[in-house]
DNA sequence: TATGAATGAGCTTTCATTCAT
DNA sequence: TATGAATGAAAGCTCATTCAT
């Protein structure tokens, strides 16, 4: 967490602060982030950065932690709430959270998708650390409620199925934010959505078995 | 590519070079991977690297183009004329290629998927620039050649299919090996990847639209 | 010496700030302490810090002063009448103290030892500017004395032999905290002090000139 | 160990770079002592001395070792094979030894002092495992072959015995270059030997117990 | 063709001290 | 009197690439 210091400078500076952050790890990844480009940027002093954060992990976290919290704020009810409602509204209700939430916030977005890709880089054994279970495991319980409600086949891995949908979930965010992302927010994608729902549900042939 | 003086290499060296670059690649991403560590461990020297290579990138793509190179080498007969198959049987057929490909060559397996996370990298325009449309377009055709038969529904994004389609393997790609990676090849994987197509075909929910 | 202003500080206060500065540099050497970590863990702010003190320099030697007062205090009725006594009851007097005062307080005895070895620090001039003269000119008034009632060799140079005195003493107050340091107090070290005073009294070699 | 690298140098490059090195750790301890001064001294660039060296570690252990070295060569042979004199006539042969090193080498003695007065360094740790027992041992050695000679009194606890030996070594070096360093060598500090043997053999009394 | 020394900008982090409030 | 934000020089170290031999 950031130092007090940080939190008690005045909310203009703070923000400008932020915004220079986002800016850097929205543009590269983890351990191409520059401290020195972000400070430049900020107009402060190199010493002053290190006044508020421990260090770049510090801030880093900060900025996950800020975009989970975010993402917690545009929750719809639905989600907040995810026994009410069958397995594939919920899923619906999901995706489109993702995407209202992309269309928001699209820094946020590159972010978390950059943090995603991570896997290799030597930040990524504290990101699992931190947050390691949480995703997939979110995924997890919906898939295990779903399928004793009958809404999945009993014979299914659900670990493979949870890691799917994920990547599937990334996969359809990129595609959708590559191709209407600037038109804003539309009936087109609910369109898709819905069209994806189809080949969940009843697969890629047309249901025919 | 690669300078001429490096095919007048004796093999012997070409090849120690190119093991040392494998595993360098394997271990890390572009950006991480270091030039230092590979002559260090070739037992070349530095300025003789550059006298091989234009530059990191050069190696990269060179890299990057053997295991394509070895890609085709080991594909099946059946996907080299995949005209002759059902779309389901030749999807089999690619995954069971893909697997096979990854037992025998694990060190290709993890650069193809260090590669296709570096979205986020400064390596990244450049292999859009010379892999970009490839991929894809391979995954596109054969789903347009299935559309057209009606083995895929007609209302679907091929473009988006074909995307998915890519991530999933992966995904699948990645589950296995982390899973049964060690035990080598086995029916249990092929029965996995029964139940996969399974999904794909009639849906999740078992088929009943 | 430290502002007034540090001295009209809460008594509390200022015995909590003086007892994290004795850790710092009991823990650490001059160039090493840390004025960040002796207010972070005082609970004060940085600036206080500096209202009271200074600069570094300055708590350090306050530091130092309060501990020459401290030993000042502790010393036995003996050593303020040092003509009382003959020099050999006299300079076990002196090593029973240093054990004592050891004893009593271990964090002053280390913080002495570090600044002895503080002679190759960018702190050193400075402490000779202060202390110099002081150590030896003390065992030299004592030697003097000595050698004047016969109980030293005339032909002894006394300034040389002052300063064997004093690394002697730390070298032997050394070995004792490393052996008997958490056993306390007890008659081994007296009987350890005697074995030395007979070798200084009659030589290494059993007295046999 | 330096790299091969810096062994390659031409020899005037090497030595003057080796010269900055000894001038920064003899005016500096480990911790004080500046890279960045030593390269830009040199002439060098900063990169060029990792290419030389693995880290200031390597230098200053490198140096050491150079030292080190140079003693060796500077030991006179009845040093070299101890068993042939008695122990004051072996004793006087170590301090006149390392007096004459000092004169020859008055860097390289500042160096070594600095160096034993590491105790409270990060370095300390390492220079323990390098050089650890070596000194004492020496020391320890010498000390009961003299014991079992009966040169030594056999009550007399060896291991203190050392200790304090090295650290009178030290002081009385410290002594000798202090108040004649820069007359050169002469007959002074021999009769100053000889007076200091004297009080270790029959004590500071006069040999009268 | 082969070599490997040279380069210098770049990295993250720490520090004692100042100063406006 | 108390505060704590601001400062910027300095630290050790890594890197891909160039170039003279």
């Amino acid at each position: 967490m950031p130092k007090e210091t940080f939190f008690n400078l005045p909310e203009e500076k703070r923000e400008k602060i932020m915004a220079e952050v986002v800016r850097e790890f929205r543009d590269y990844r983890y351990d191409e982030a520059s401290i020195n480009r972000i400070v430049q940027r900020s107009g402060i002093a190199k010493g002053s950065f290190y006044q508020y954060f421990e260090n770049k992990e510090d801030v880093y976290f900060y900025l996950l932690a800020l975009i989970g919290e975010k993402k917690m704020e545009n929750i719809s009810p639905a989600l907040k709430n995810p026994g009410s409602l069958d397995f594939f509204s919920l899923l619906k209700e999901i995706y489109r959270a993702g995407i209202e939430f992309g269309l928001n916030h699209p820094d946020y977005l590159e972010i978390g998708n950059k943090m995603m890709r991570e896997t290799s880089g030597t930040i990524w054994p504290k990101i699992l650390e931190k947050f390691g279970p949480q995703g997939q495991d979110a995924y997890l319980g919906i898939l295990q409620r779903a399928q004793n409600n009958g809404e999945i086949r009993k014979d299914l891995d659900l670990r493979l199925l949870a890691r799917m949908m994920i990547s599937m979930q990334m996969t359809l965010m990129e595609h959708y934010f590559e191709n209407h992302g600037d038109k804003g927010y539309s009936l087109d994608i609910l369109e898709e959505l819905d069209q994806f729902f189809v080949i969940l549900k009843t697969g890629i042939a047309g249901g025919k078995p």
